[in-house]
DNA sequence: GGATAAGTTAGCCATATTGCTAACCATATA
DNA sequence: TATATGGTTAGCAATATGGCTAACTTATCC
């Protein structure tokens, strides 16, 4: 059963493969079919397909078949899925670092009377 | 060796999992010790210690040992790489998308007359 | 010095991942 | 209808991953 909702781990997986992050680069650009994809790479098309699972699995991508040509397209969601978590941790972050620089300012002050 | 420069294949990988991603939103806020940080799971200390390795890896998080105890703290540069990985793939996609609406609005527009 | 606490190392096991080949549909095309 | 094209399925092999226990080192504390 396929993971439509592209949760963070299937999410990240997928993005940890430079095959799969090569098929992302390109799709950014148009959708394209299996073939078309598989095309720049040396695999054998079984190992290929099975990155293609791996993405639209992740929610990363998806694709239907007309005739006998699967086309695949981006999905956005699943990048927006990782870069929020990503985000979130970044601002979090960048708030404690806020919060720390206030109080070694207000420690410098202090010492400095 | 560790991989200090956090390449995304070692960053995404070691954000694909639900225990390093909990150390990361524990490490957001503050430092902290190995023991301090594997309190709330309960995996056996040996396999909590493979999951720090994992993040360090990524070059997510940085250790130092001081006496007997070391100290775990977040670094922003593994998150900045992942981020700007999929901060880029985003825009791509989106002048993509804002080109096929500006396509689509001037076909409609031709077709309009 | 002896006990305890904090990590660490080594090694084992089960499962997942990533590649392959061979064989097999299903749809176009000649 | 025969053949090629595009994709799929099944199954194998090597390696990686994620968990464990047992044993060990190195501080720190009494």
């Amino acid at each position: 059963m396929a993971n439509l909702s592209g949760d963070l781990d299937t999410v990240f997986h997928a993005l940890s493969d430079p095959t799969r992050r090569a098929v992302m680069r390109r799709l950014v650009r148009s959708p394209a079919s299996v073939t078309e994809l598989a095309a720049p790479f040396e695999m054998a098309l079984p190992s290929f397909l099975k990155h293609l699972a791996v993405l639209e699995e992740g929610g990363l991508i998806s694709s239907t078949k007309a005739g006998r040509v699967r086309r695949c397209r981006l999905r956005a969601t699943g990048l927006a899925a990782a870069e929020g978590w990503l985000g979130d941790q970044r601002r979090l972050w960048e708030r404690r670092s806020d919060r720390l620089a206030q109080y070694v300012e207000l420690r410098l002050t202090r010492e400095g009377r």
